[in-house]
DNA sequence: CTGAAAGCGCTAACAT
DNA sequence: ATGTTAGCGCTTTCAG
C-alpha cells in the first residue's frame, strides 16, 4: 500500500496561498454568507488549482454531516433491486452524497445488520430498498438516529415510495376478466413478515376483482409461494404445476411478479399447452424479460421509485418537509401472453419469441 | 431530522467507566498486543453494555484507515454487474469494510468520475468492476493514492480477476465446429477503448478456432456491435438480421454475450427459422436468462470473481502480496440452442422453453 | 468581513 | 501494561 495520499492538500495550504486564514477559507468553500465575493473567488481558484478536496473525516468531526447515505437492499443481482438502486444512486450522486451499500439477503444477514447496525455513526440517512422493515427491526434501526426512507415497499413508520399494489392487482385481474376469463388463478407471494389476516394489496385486488365480476372464489386456484428465493422462476413453475393438476384448471393466471409468471409459462408449455391459447398469463413489474418473452404485465416505474426515494432523503437532510407516502402509477402492458379464453380469435395473438 | 445521535457514547465514556485511560481503552478495543487480558475484557464489556461504536471519522483522522472501499461499476440493473458486486460485497462486509458505490455508466458520468474523483480521501482502496480503465483514466485514478483492483476485465496496470477470454471463445467456437458447422458467424462486442489491431480474446479465439479447423475466414460472417448499450438484446437482434441477409448465411452463431445471443435467437425465430435446427446459437456468461431460455453458452463464475476481487483488496490492505492476475475457469454449458447443422439427429435437440 | 482559538473523538508515540 | 501528550484537518464560536 502506498503512503496515505502523498499529495494531500489541506485547507491550511489553500488558506496560506490564498492569503487568508483557514477559517475564512473554510467559510468561502462552504459558501457561507458573510464572505467577500472577491475573497470567495480567490479561495475557490486556489482550491481548484491545488485540486483540494476536504477531508470528510475532519469535516465531519468538526461538526458537519457525514455526506453519506446508507442503502440497505436484499439483492443486487436481481433487476428490480438493481434498477431501484440505480435511480437512487443517480439522485444521491447529483446531491453530492456518497452511497454506502449494505446487502442483507438471507435472514441471518438481515439479523446481523439490524443487530450490529454497521452504518451507525457513518451516515446522515438510511434508505431501505425493496423490503418491509419488521417491528423489531424498526426499533433497532431507529437507534441509528438518522432519517429513514423506504422504497418499493409499504411502511407505516417512515416516508415511503411505492406502487399501489391493490390498483396494480386490479389492472391485471380486470384485464383477464375483460378478456372473458372466468377461471382465473393467482400465484401469490407470501411475505413472512405480513399479517395473514389482511391479504396484501395484490391478493386483495384479485379477490375484489373476481367478486365484482360475479365470479365465485375458488381456493384451489390460489397458490402461495414464499418471498425471497433467488429467481422466482422455479417457484412459479412449480406453482403452475399444482394449478394444472387441479380438477378444473384455470384458463388464466395472475402472478405477483414477472419472474413467477415466466415460470408459469414454462410449465404450461412443457405440459404441451399453449400460451395464450390454452392459458393466459400475466405478471407484475415489466421486467426486461417480459418484453423479451412477450409477457403481458402490469409495469411499475422501478428506476423512478429509486429516484423519488433519493429526493426524499435529500429534502429531509435539507430540513424540508417530506411526504409520508408517494404512490407511483402502474400501467397495464398487454403483450402476447394474454388472450380471450378457448381458441377464439386466433389473429389477435402473437407468439412468444425467444 | 433528529439531533446528531443523541445517545452518542464516546471512547472517553467507556474509558472512564472501565476505569482506564482512553488510550488503554482504544488499545483494548482494537485488540492491540500489550493489554492485560482482564483489562481488555472489562473494556469490551463496558463498550458492549454502552453500545459504543467508534467514530470512524475520528479514528481515521487520528491516523487509522477509513475502513471503506470504493467500487466503481458501469451498471447496477444488469445481472452481470449486480452478481459481481454481490460477491464483492459479501467479502468486504465480512472483513468489516464498508462499500462506497459509484456508478459510472455513460461516457459523461465516467468522465466526471475520473475528473472529480469523488472517492478521494474517502477510501482505502478502489475496485473497478466490469470495465477497462483507459490510460488517461488510469493516470487520474492513481492520484487517489490507494490500492486498485480490477474485476471482470483485463488490466495491465492493476491486480485483476477475470476469465480467459480466448479460452472461453475457443470453448464456444470449438463446440460449434465439433457439431459439424462450417459457416460460423460471430457477433462481437467492440470495446471503444481497445486497440483494433489486436482483436480481444473472444474474437481472436474465433479466428484461431476456424483456422485450426481449416475453415476459411469470411468477413461477412462477423458483425461488431459497440459495447455499453443497456440491454444488448436489441443489438444482437439487429446483428443477426445482417447475418441472415448475407449471400450465404451462417448455420451457427457465436455471440460474445448471452444477451446478444438472445437477440440473435429472436431474429432467427422471427425470420421463421428454427433454433437450433436451422441456426445454432451460443453465447457467453451463463446469464440466468440462458437457463430459462435453454441457451447454450460458456459460463463464467461471476459472483466468484467479485469475491476474489474482494479478497485481493483485503490482502492488499493487510500489506500482503497480491497476485497480479487471477484467471477463473469458464465451462461450456450445452443446452438446446446448439445442434449439428442441417436437420440431422433430431433426437439430440430440446425445445427452447418460454 | 476576517482572524484567533478551541475543540470534534480518536490513535500513536513517548513515557512510566 | 498503562497513562500522558500531541496532534489528525476541519468548523465554529468569539473577537476584532
Amino acid at each position: 500500500m502506498l503512503p496515505p495520499v502523498p499529495t494531500a492538500v489541506n485547507l491550511a495550504d489553500v488558506a496560506r496561498i490564498a492569503g487568508v486564514s483557514p477559517a475564512t477559507a473554510s467559510r468561502a468553500l462552504s459558501d457561507h454568507p458573510h464572505v467577500a465575493a472577491a475573497t470567495r473567488a480567490r479561495v475557490w481558484r486556489v482550491a481548484t488549482d491545488l485540486e483540494y478536496v476536504v477531508s470528510p473525516e475532519a469535516s465531519r468531526l468538526a461538526g458537519g454531516s457525514t455526506g453519506r447515505v446508507a442503502v440497505v437492499v436484499p439483492h443486487l443481482s436481481r433487476w428490480f433491486f438493481g434498477a431501484m438502486l440505480e435511480g437512487l444512486e443517480s439522485v444521491l450522486r447529483e446531491a453530492g452524497l456518497d452511497l454506502l451499500l449494505y446487502r442483507v439477503g438471507e435472514a441471518a444477514e438481515r439479523q446481523a445488520f439490524f443487530d450490529e447496525l454497521p452504518a451507525r455513526r457513518k451516515v446522515d440517512a438510511v434508505v431501505v430498498l425493496g423490503f418491509a422493515v419488521g417491528d423489531d427491526e424498526r426499533r433497532r434501526l431507529e437507534r441509528i438516529g438518522v432519517d429513514i426512507v423506504v422504497a418499493g415497499e409499504q411502511s407505516a413508520s417512515y416516508p415511503s415510495v411505492r406502487i399501489d399494489d391493490h390498483a396494480a392487482g386490479r389492472q391485471a385481474v380486470d384485464h383477464l376478466v375483460h378478456l372473458g376469463h372466468r377461471r382465473i388463478a393467482m400465484i401469490a407471494v407470501h411475505d413472512p413478515g405480513a399479517d395473514p389476516a389482511h391479504p396484501a394489496g395484490r391478493s386483495s385486488a384479485y379477490h375484489a376483482a373476481l367478486a365484482d365480476a360475479g365470479i365465485a372464489a375458488d381456493a384451489t386456484l390460489v397458490v402461495t409461494v414464499d418471498r425471497g428465493a433467488e429467481q422466482g422462476v422455479d417457484q412459479g413453475a412449480e406453482a403452475m404445476g399444482a394449478l394444472l393438476g387441479a380438477t378444473s384448471p384455470p384458463t388464466a393466471v395472475f402472478a405477483h411478479s414477472d419472474e413467477l409468471a415466466l415460470g408459469a409459462v414454462r410449465t404450461v408449455r412443457r405440459a404441451g399447452l399453449r400460451v395464450p391459447e390454452d392459458v393466459s398469463v400475466i405478471g407484475v413489474d415489466d421486467h426486461p424479460l417480459a418484453a423479451l418473452t412477450d409477457l403481458s404485465t402490469v409495469g411499475q416505474p422501478v428506476h423512478e421509485q429509486g429516484e423519488i426515494a433519493g429526493r426524499m432523503v435529500v429534502s429531509g437532510l435539507r430540513g424540508e418537509a417530506v411526504e409520508r407516502v408517494v404512490l407511483v402509477p402502474t400501467r397495464l402492458v398487454i403483450r402476447g401472453s394474454t388472450a380471450p379464453p378457448r381458441r377464439s380469435r386466433r389473429g389477435a395473438t402473437r407468439r412468444a419469441d425467444v
